[in-house]
DNA sequence: CTTTTTCCCTGGACGC
DNA sequence: TGCGTCCAGGGAAAAA
């Protein structure tokens, strides 16, 4: 669930809980959310060093170290928090760093284990992140800029909004909530989006995120930040979760439909402005 | 090359 | 109540 604005919020929170501070260890007992790396690999490697940043780059949270970055991906269920050091880690913790004298640790808990967790030498060697498109609440993307980008795709564009090589950070709900502010069918083929069309798609997307970014992000079934906190822009959701419900701009009857095996939520009578 | 499908994983909702 | 099935969805990998 977390996408950016859970993300963004998360890291607004951890950012004065950890920067500054040193790692004296790391732990992680799910090898697959570590790639290639052991978790003994992990320990040695990030051990004695200072946290000197922390900042989000499309769905990823980047911690950049004194030698390398760690990069975090939430997924689903994941979720980074400082707490008092555990003897025993409970429940779906998956993996912790020790803090300075060792009292506090960061915990990445995960009930779904689909995060990741990976260790670089070097944030140039990232591929993950060099691949990202455009940051939207960093850059106004224009229609004349994103048209030329829509004509080489011929999937619809809820299903584009979703690709992170265009706007990285925008996910299921807030695809299908940007289709909506924006009047546009998330049926349609993102090559026969209008100019108008596309102006309004450059709009919708930071409006969107921004809007739930204010309200903490969303919470639909686990999403709670780093303090502990839910989202509440779930509550203010135009199409995402409202199946059967009304529209709130015409009355129209919220339709729910399946794009790339994945859910989209949309009103079939109001979202056809040229 | 691009596009689509599969897979990863757990817990909650739901039908019988 | 208990059991089986489906679904949530981000993104890499595999398949088409």
């Amino acid at each position: 669930m977390p996408e950016l604005p859970e993300v963004e919020t998360a890291v607004r929170e951890l950012r004065p809980a950890i920067l500054g501070r040193v790692l004296r260890g790391a732990w992680a007992d799910v090898p697959r959310q570590l790639g290639t790396m052991t978790s003994k690999e992990l320990d040695r490697a990030v051990k004695g060093q200072t946290v000197v940043s922390i900042n989000r780059r499309g769905k990823y949270i980047v911690l950049t170290l004194e030698r390398g970055i760690l990069l975090v991906h939430l997924r689903m269920t994941g979720r980074l928090f400082v707490s008092v050091t555990e003897k025993k880690p409970s429940a779906h913790l998956h993996a912790g760093f020790l803090l300075d004298d060792g009292s506090e640790s960061l915990y990445f808990r995960d009930v779904r284990t689909l995060g990741t967790l990976r260790y670089h030498k070097s944030e140039a060697e990232v591929k993950e992140l060099s691949a990202l498109g455009w940051e939207p609440l960093e850059v106004q993307v224009t229609a004349n800029e994103l048209k030329p980008e829509l004509t080489k795709r011929a999937q619809a564009i809820k299903v584009v909004l979703l690709d992170q090589t265009l706007w990285a950070g925008v996910g299921n709900i807030y695809a299908s909530e940007a289709c909506w502010v924006a009047e546009v069918d998330p049926r349609k083929s993102a090559k026969l989006l209008t100019h108008s069309q596309c102006e309004r798609i450059c709009q919708a997307v930071p409006e969107v995120l921004q809007a739930a970014l204010s309200r903490g992000g969303s919470t639909l079934r686990d999403f709670m930040s780093p303090e502990g906190n839910y989202g509440s822009y779930q509550k203010e959701f135009r199409v995402y979760d409202r199946e059967g419900e009304e529209c709130l701009r015409c009355g129209g009857i919220i339709k729910k439909i399946v794009q790339a095996q994945r859910s989209t939520y949309f009103c079939a009578k109001c979202q056809k402005k040229k």
